[in-house]
DNA sequence: TCAGAAACGATCAAAATCAATCATAAAATT
DNA sequence: AATTTTATGATTGATTTTGATCGTTTCTGA
């Protein structure tokens, strides 16, 4: 067996198992243990692995995040207090008992803070979410079946035949990639196929996006403007975009981002 | 077991629960106490926890679960030991690959230490089984659609039309109340409810029960006991329950519980 | 307060793993 | 074809880890 071949062995078995032993590589590679010692060696100097007594383990800790994914982690801390007011203002629509849907994403996540105390039929597809509210709220929680995407902490299934279609909500709330006049936007093609579903279940579509988004593009179209009933941003907002909003006949809510407590501000 | 391997079994077991012993992790991973003195020891100066006197707790203050379902969780300490030695049988009959699924209970729960090193694919209707899974295996997780009962940590559904039908396993592992000649019972209709569809979708039924069970009777029949292909139990079973298993032409596989560590036994 | 139990730290021997070396085989170069 | 280079496997001794033991400390319950 060839060296290359080797790597390539050694590099897919670390993926899979968070470690994996010498003996278990020599045995697959049928290679000696010192060859095996040398292949990692090398691999770990290349960085494509962390080399550990007794064997290797994959460069990319697989392991424990506390909520979801580390990509889901350092997407939500970018613009951290908009998307916190926003979600405050998003909570505010919602009265005692309201069923409601809220699409994953690391805007729509803020929301829990503010649900805590609540007491809502919620259905989301954000199994972050979920996890959140059935620990620290009173609400119903429903959840659709599939599988469970670490990276976006979204549940999706390519079946039509789950219990979505049970679910009604009087409204969704979701985020976006970008928003424009051609409607709203969204990169990954994994998560409009669950959006799709939930979309056709809510009487109001509610879009929280910060006002950056208004600026971003993306090469998904989710859904045409005139869908969304309202859309909650920031105050940073131009009046153009706010123009262009209204135009649509969409409601807009502008969340005052450093209003709420604590009103030391410099004023 | 590897260093890094327990690391990650330490790691994750903090994580479930506020506090761990030393014993318990002696016994998951079937190292000497020594060895796990050693690993806390080290995890503590690297701040992934905190070591106290008997074992460890998560770094992160015990965080309020005001309604994760305490009742779970006390009945989760009972026979923990037994338990434990049950749910490393039921792994050790899964191979890398294996698609399976899991119904969920405390024991059946008790499955998530061993599957952590392991990557298969995994079907459950358990929230807390999911949610290990997702933050401490490689495994995939899928779920059934429904809401989230926090009492039993279930995801049910009222509705036929869920992604249970589009999931096959090779086996499927589940707890239960009692089992006599007349088959397996539960108490809780709402859990036979949620079996009964995952049942339809495995070959081969495994019940775990520790041997207490045997005695126990409860009001509702899940299933024949013929349509169970095996039955892990512990070591405290009596011969003649023994022998009605036999006759039913059901496996028994009884797993040792004190046999790992100190074989100081009275010979 | 005291005795027994449990947990701890230190120590040592055994086992596992590693690094270094060398001889051989394969590959590449001349 | 001859020779150099490289890769591999085996061996040996050093290093690290592990498990068991023992004496000490800490906890617990009477």
């Amino acid at each position: 067996m060839h060296e290359r071949e080797r790597h390539r062995i050694i590099l897919s078995a670390v993926q899979e198992k968070p470690v994996i032993t010498i003996q278990d590589i020599a045995e697959l590679t049928e290679a000696s243990e010192a060859t095996i010692r040398r292949d990692i060696a090398s691999l770990h100097v290349k960085g494509k692995l962390r080399r550990v007594r007794g064997g290797a383990e994959a460069v990319h800790p697989p392991q424990l995040t506390p909520l979801a994914g580390r990509h889901f982690h350092v997407s939500e801390s970018e613009n951290a207090d908009k998307k916190r007011a926003i979600a405050r203002e998003a909570v505010a629509l919602c009265e005692e008992g309201d069923a409601i849907i809220i699409n994953g994403g690391t805007t729509t996540f803020q929301m829990v803070h503010f649900l805590s105390s609540r007491r809502l039929q919620v259905m989301t597809n954000s199994f972050a979410i979920a996890e959140h509210l059935v620990k620290n709220s009173k609400s119903s929680v429903t959840v659709p079946g599939g599988a469970i995407y670490r990276e976006q902490s979204i549940i999706l299934s390519p079946f039509d035949n789950d219990v979505t279609r049970n679910f009604y909500g009087k409204r969704m709330f979701m985020g976006s990639q970008g928003v424009g006049p051609f409607g709203v936007m969204e990169s990954d093609a994994l998560i409009i196929q669950g959006e799709q579903k939930l979309i056709n279940q809510a009487d109001e579509l509610v879009l929280l996006v910060d006002s950056t988004k208004f600026a971003r593009r993306s090469s998904l179209i989710l859904c045409p403007l005139q869908r969304v009933a309202t859309i909650i941003t920031d105050d940073g907002i131009s009046d153009a975009d706010r123009k262009m909003v209204e135009d649509a006949g969409v409601q807009l809510i502008v969340a005052k981002v450093n209003q709420t407590r604590n009103s030391v501000s410099v004023a």
